[in-house]
DNA sequence: ACAAGACGATTATGCGCATTATTATCGGTC
DNA sequence: GACCGATAATAATGCGCATAATCGTCTTGT
């Protein structure tokens, strides 16, 4: 803030026009019925350049315009258990193409977490007005809100994949069904019969698509699913022997550390014993350097591109909806947890 | 944004007062001259709280009050080389802090970056006038910038001590001179008498109150600084043994993994024949879970102790100096790579 | 010579709030 | 009964911008 900010009505008054022409050439796009001389709008280029001149945001907004800034709103607290371990990544793709795009990013972090979750309440929803629009992000069924969101028409996208609505949210995600299913075949290919699933049957999005990857790819090979939703690793381990399990694909909330060092108390080496694939990056920080096995989600770029969703949505209305919903194809990550399954696991007599 | 937002003037409409009684009441505050009866200001009250009236926070900052919305400006690129390393845990310290305090949080992403660093140009300061206030870190040191700051009275903090200025900039930063003197008295006391600092020789606040701390813990000591600027690795380790240090304390930039390495090849093992301590966490990201000896700087609360007196600042404006400047203590970290010299390292005739 | 456009702008208004200036009513005083 | 100080509020203004509504001045056709 200098002195005196330079507002429109200055380079007005440079240029001898009046702040509505002043607008007009600033938004590069006239109203119906209004005309503007090649000579007048250079005056105005000229005296802003001249001037320095640049938009108040505040005042672009207040006035219905845009002005740059888009929120991004998480759902879940974003520190408790190290959660900026797995939202900083989006971050980061979100940051970086703000940058790209000369956008300020505008953290709602005043919205209250109540039981674990942030919601939007009244307060919420006025505060994204600040913002042109807004990301969405983390784990939520709320849908009463995302109706309202819906039909206030305020611009606003997912990340990660949203089916509900209708098919109306729209959305950048990642496959996770198509990457569960090539690791789970890259599994059968090795050999393995027996892989079972690791992990809460939950109804949320992730966890469905999972799920259905796996169950898919197992079905298509002619083999069984195998769910096991035990929490503690021991259970975990006791369900691999009961079921002679040589292959466990695990859901990324679990902890896939405890889960080695649960096999290894039982006398089963991985990848040796029992292949381990991670479904995902680990919520959890590791604590050691070892190289897991299985899918990478590209969540930088998921931020990155739903940023450039965002925009294009701010931009213009008339956004194809085919071009509302995107899934990105996730990396597989070779890993050192995954080896063909040793013959002395498999059954003599299948 | 509701279907229609609800505004100060449908609050004054349900209780039968002015749109202005209803600013009043909000904030809090009366200007001289006027008065409200308690029974005016419990019906204000009530309509607000029925309606669920909440400020739009653009046309608040608009008219020249708060809106609960503080700016982040980092000068460095947040990103490449990992700079998120870096720059995240003070940026969960400062959202943890916004949480509590129910501040959004502005990231000044559209600054674009020049030569490597963030510049607050002309577009940079206007937009600055979104936030009530703005934290500003990483390493700067454009005099014009930081006098422009301190003339326009806009409310900021920085992150990381700065001393220029005549002691006018309002920062929280950590005490790197005395955790540097304490690390390096803790290797005397060890037995260390040739103790190297490896690092460059900059101007940076950082750098020089490293030095600080270190020159002055060997003076009282009775010893003598040794500044071993080498870049290389192998350089580092040639001076090493040229000088026949015991112990060398390494400038966060440099990369300890790498200095290690070098040592192992020179056949010199940590912290057998040297110890290594780090002063301050690793700019780099570390491929081993090795843990450094040295000092741990408390980013995440330096970046809440920010928020917190910037929030002061904006406040009210007649802080006293004293609370203007605040340094914390690092932490000292035990660590695996410090350990007494060995005899042998140790000169007979000294 | 005069209406009908085309041309090139301007004036006016409002976004939602903070704040300043102003007004209205009443009890008491000289 | 005119005057004053309190009391209790309101009207008016402006922040800087986008946008709708309006207004001159030329040209052109007839």
């Amino acid at each position: 803030m200098p002195k005196r900010r330079i507002t429109q009505a200055d380079v007005a008054a440079m240029a001898g026009v009046s702040q509505a022409t002043v607008s007009f050439v600033l938004n590069d796009r006239l109203p119906a019925g209004v005309r503007l001389s090649a000579e007048t709008r250079q005056r105005v280029l000229d005296a802003i350049r001249i001037t320095g001149y640049s938009a108040n945001p505040v005042a672009q907004r207040l006035a219905g315009g845009r002005n740059q800034i888009i929120g991004v709103f998480t759902y879940e607290a974003t520190f408790p258990g190290g959660g900026r371990d797995f939202y900083g990544p989006f971050l980061v793709g979100i940051e970086h193409a703000a940058e790209q795009l000369g956008i300020d990013i505008l953290l709602f972090t005043s919205a209250r977490v109540v039981e674990g979750r942030r919601r939007l309440t009244r307060d919420g929803w006025q505060r994204l007005g600040i913002a042109d629009g807004c990301l969405l992000l983390g784990q939520h069924e709320d849908r009463s809100e995302l109706q309202h969101l819906l039909d206030t028409n305020y611009p606003f996208a997912f990340i990660g994949k949203r089916s509900s609505e209708g098919g109306r949210l729209p959305y950048v995600g990642a496959d996770y069904t198509g990457a569960t299913r090539r690791v789970v075949e890259r599994l059968v290919a090795l050999g393995h019969r027996r892989i079972g699933y690791v992990g809460a049957m939950g109804t949320d999005q992730p966890t469905t698509d999972r799920w259905e990857g796996y169950r898919d790819a197992l079905r298509d090979a002619g083999l069984g699913a195998r769910l096991v939703p035990e929490e503690e690793p021991d259970a975990v381990v006791a369900a691999v022997v009961e079921q002679r399990l040589t292959a466990v694909v695990l859901s990324p909330e679990r902890d896939a550390e405890e889960l080695h060092d649960a096999l290894a108390r039982h006398g089963l080496d991985v990848p040796r014993d029992v292949s381990v694939l991670l479904l995902g990056q680990p919520h959890h920080r590791l604590r050691r350097p070892q190289q897991w096995s299985g899918f990478a989600i590209p969540r930088e770029e998921m931020g990155a591109r739903a940023l450039l969703l965002l925009s294009r949505l701010i931009a213009a209305d008339d956004v194809p909806d085919a071009d509302l919903h995107r899934l990105l194809e996730c990396t597989e990550v070779e890993g050192a947890t995954v080896a063909a399954p040793t013959h002395h696991a498999e059954p003599l007599v299948p």
